[in-house]
DNA sequence: TTCATAGTTAGAAGTATATCTAAATATTTA
DNA sequence: TAAATATTTAGATATACTTCTAACTATGAA
């Protein structure tokens, strides 16, 4: 897991919102979609990074395609935030 | 704690970089400076929002200010993360 | 195959962010 | 008080991000 992509994805209030919302259970694109003000395009767009920094996975089903939560980064995740914010206090790693 | 200044501040790698560089202790502007290439000026303004997101502290020391990380917020920050990623699975908050 | 629906991609515009240099503030020393 | 050191603030610039509309791709139905 690279900490650049997932780190820039939680970086925007809207991309956060878009994982509660998925947290609940899995929703296409168009669902997601009516709790936005922006288009279907920019969601799209929010879409792409979430995977690209695998917080979310996207699978087609008929004409639409759902998005779930991928919770397995969740741990991942908490490693990162501990290596950043814990104190050395100058023992060995 | 405010989610969005907190994301926000751990957006930037120079920022994440600063809090790993002050886990073994505090350090001043100066010393931290040593270790980018970019200049003070352009350090100062990462540990302004730094201090904003409340993720670290700033004391002045006679001539310098030594910055320190503030691992008070550490937990706040878990919390923040787990209510963000955790699957809900239909149970009640 | 043609039409309709769902979603993505492309290109452009506006806003925000990171960085710079130069000037300003605060503290210590002479 | 004046000079030196440490850091911040101001204003400018270049890059990155969010969003838009329009065009494109993919699936399902007529």
């Amino acid at each position: 897991m690279k900490p650049q992509p997932l780190f820039q994805a939680l970086a925007d209030p809207s991309r956060r919102r878009i994982l509660k919302l998925l947290q609940p259970g899995a929703l296409s694109a168009g669902e997601l979609s009516d709790h936005f003000a922006f288009s279907l395009a920019s969601l799209s767009h929010h879409l792409s990074i979430l995977k690209s920094a695998d917080l979310i996975c996207a699978e087609r089903r008929g004409q639409h395609i759902i998005y779930s939560l991928n919770t397995s980064v969740t741990e991942e995740l908490y490693r990162l935030i501990a290596d950043l914010l814990k104190v050395t206090s100058g023992e060995p790693a």
